[in-house]
DNA sequence: CAGTTATATAACCAAAAGGTTATAATCGCT
DNA sequence: AGCGATTATAACCTTTTGGTTATATAACTG
């Protein structure tokens, strides 16, 4: 099975996980909203489901798919040790230009 | 060429990058400290450094590869749209549990 | 200059992954 | 019971990918 990097790294895959984070969704409506074909979707839906980034519902002859978030919270603990290093360079990047609009200021005078 | 996504999705990978953002580092050390061939191993820097995710610095016949964690910066917008939702389900157990506690407590009593 | 060290690249292989087509299973409806 | 709709799965193909082995390049070292 997939890791929760794996299974995001795909974007069809993201695409379905951003589609049910508006609201849950059948198959078929999956299926023609994103324009991907019926087998494709089921199977990503499957990955996803085994990864547990959904839940499924069923409705009678219908599979309403509901995401469920939680998996993602591994990959955001990931990112937090390397988010400093990231505001680090934009603070750099904006310190960098706050001195270039000083000097323009200074040769303006 | 890879995207962010696809980039942190293999493990060594992402060992490669949380060693880098300990120290910098030479080739020859990440060789030994990960336990990868060294091919590998620059096989894998090429491709992080293709996608921005590090920069290399020659020094003579050494290369010093350093951390640069600014695409990750992409993936973390992705994830904010659903941090609330994982929020809420971590929000929804607590409450959850509180409930349990209190009606333990009353039984208790 | 010869040999050693550090790194990159080429060629190759096996496994995995995304996608398609065809088919099965299940439920509601008439 | 039979039919259409909904979804899952099986079989298959092609491309990609992680990994290995072998080789090239370049710089230091004695």
């Amino acid at each position: 099975m997939l890791d929760t990097y794996a299974i995001i790294a795909e974007p069809s895959r993201r695409r379905i996980l951003d589609r049910l984070l508006q609201s849950d969704s059948s198959v078929t409506e999956l299926v023609e909203e994103l324009g991907l074909s019926q087998p494709l979707i089921s199977k990503h839906l499957r990955m996803l489901r085994e990864s547990g980034l959904v839940r499924v519902q069923v409705k009678a002859q219908h599979r309403i798919y509901c995401l469920d978030a939680g998996p993602l919270a591994e990959i955001d603990e990931w990112l937090s040790a390397y988010r400093k290093k990231w505001n680090q360079h934009v603070d750099a990047l904006v310190e960098h230009l706050d001195r270039r609009k000083l000097s323009k200021e200074e040769s303006a005078k």
